[in-house]
DNA sequence: TATGAATGAGTTTTCATTCAT
DNA sequence: CATGAATGAAAACTCATTCAT
């Protein structure tokens, strides 16, 4: 419902641009307004406060960010391939938006503890996701059957999350696609039943 | 050199103190005075301004951090029982110092750019650890031979950071100590050349 | 264009008050914008900074000043007349304005260096309005064919100055404009062909 | 008695050093201080406060200043000559003393109008030594007899002045003692009894 | 809906001065 | 006499939010 208002959108695009541009703490509401062509009192017709915004940029980003995960996902048959994909589509989504991956992984970083607890309700969908992986691939026998969830998920979310931290600090230097394989090896390897 | 005058470490454990119970940013200079009993002006008698407070909170308390894991690592044989010997180490300290764990995974991780990339300075020595015992792994042919070191070291790193961090969101609600051995085996399933 | 925005004066208005009241350096921002009924950020939609306001006040005051001055001068038909109505021009508009003649002759010479330079900006053109009786006199066989124009420019300048600061100084207890007669005679045998 | 303790006047040629060299508001006493190569704390044992340190600068330098120029003075024969000297002496003392030039006429002058007052207190003999320049003047018949001796003093005293911080502005870039023949002559016209 | 002028709370840092040694 | 570590008051400026139009 939200999203039908089109300033809404301009106003989130603005947003990911400025906070990609000059930074979480120089995006200050007037930056924002500027940059979406609106008033600054047109913000908060919008949005509840500023925290609002960021959130929001979070969970409409993000939003989309997983249910294309979600969708590739779907397509596979297996768990090891479902674990490919994941670390296909959350790769190449940030290898392909500069602005997000930055964003994402530097700039939404530096809000405070409130920020971060909504922006980690966003991202429950996504470690529910990967939590269903684990266990359809206990389930075919592929990963061990004795996986602690939770901990597999914070160790598969850390390792991917941390290589594209990576990526992005060192100012995208290299090819983050090409490391896709290697990193679901690593991760294979550490839930495989064969071991 | 710096660490004889009293009032810098006293003022070092004030801000670790003050920034775990306030948050990042609401710990003004005046408040960390007054946890240290000392003037404000007396802040900058020893730090050139607050960020250099900041960073030496960091410095100072990931020094230590790192030198005791490196030692514990050097009383050990082989790389298997050298990362045992890290996890467990990096745990424990956390485990053992509410305040540190909060200030290090929690509110340091708000600051800006530029600090951001002083503590990442301080973290290379404990990276370089990490890389030494993958090297290590190697060569005595308990690791795959063909790794790749960067994205090794991410994947433990990330998985390392990632557990901690879950545990002090989770306001510590459950025991960090005793994931060590599954850290530990599901690391060793991803490296081992046994797989 | 400034001027027509109602709190851009009465901000400046404000200054010269509160600068004349209370001194220079017990001005404070928050003074000025209390005394010009307005928030201390409003101040920043107007100026620059602290240092933009006091540089306005001189610009606007001494513009009204020199302007007036110049004004009266051109109805005048020779030097001598020319440098009688600066002379009354000069005393009068400071004897009228009791707290412009404490800001321009005490406080404002109080500011820093930057300032300082600003300040002898906006004095230039009324330099250039004395620098141009003297050529005027000389050319009029009034004034001695050999003037040096600095020289006679800074003796016209450092008296009229002097003596308005001194009447300030003693509290504009005695009358400044009955001076003038006396200050013109002196400066005219000064500058005098007939010497 | 203050000036037999050499510490008192390591203080003050320090003062001066720094003020010139930094100016008034960067002047703080650990600057004079260090410079004098004595502990902060000492400056209080000589001087009351900061304020008392910056007026005896003053009053030392001064009043050697006008001691000088009481002296040269003294050997001359009639008022024109006498006044010639002053002028002579006071350009010669500020030409010589790069510092003292800068400290006198730019930067003491940013001092608060407690210390204005006090500047002045001290300025006081030397306005004395030009009232009598002008009474002997008047006295030997050289001068115009009607000559309303504070008004004359101020445009002696202005016209001097003036020219001096012109030349100190201009970063003495020319000769200011190839001025006195003319300021003299100036002078003396306004106050010669032959107009 | 949309605007944008106005608000005012909030914080780092400096530096003159003191006083225990 | 001399030191210099410690004190703590004081002020410019930013920016999220409001509200009259």
């Amino acid at each position: 419902m939200k999203n039908n208002k089109p300033k809404y959108n301009q106003i989130i695009e603005a947003a990911v641009k400025v906070i990609a541009e000059n930074g979480f703490h120089a995006s200050q509401v007037s930056k924002i307004a500027k940059a979406a062509r609106v008033a600054d009192g047109t913000i908060y017709l919008y949005f509840k406060n500023k925290e609002d915004v960021l959130v929001s940029v979070f969970e409409e980003k993000m939003g989309q960010f997983i249910d294309k995960i979600a969708e590739a996902i779907s397509q596979k048959q297996n768990a090891e391939e479902k674990l490919y994909s994941l670390i296909e589509m959350h790769f190449r989504q940030l290898s392909d938006d500069y602005y997000l991956a930055i964003v994402t992984q530097l700039e939404l970083r530096q809000s405070n503890y409130t920020l971060r607890l909504q922006i980690n309700k966003v991202l429950k969908p996504y470690l529910t996701v990967i939590d269903s992986i684990i266990k359809e691939g206990m389930e075919q026998k592929l990963f061990r059957s004795n996986l602690n969830i939770p901990l597999v998920r914070q160790m598969i979310f850390g390792t991917i999350d941390e290589i594209v931290t990576n990526w992005v600090m060192k100012e995208q230097k290299y090819d983050l696609m090409s490391q896709v394989p290697e990193v679901h090896a690593l991760l294979i390897g550490a839930l495989s039943s064969k071991g």
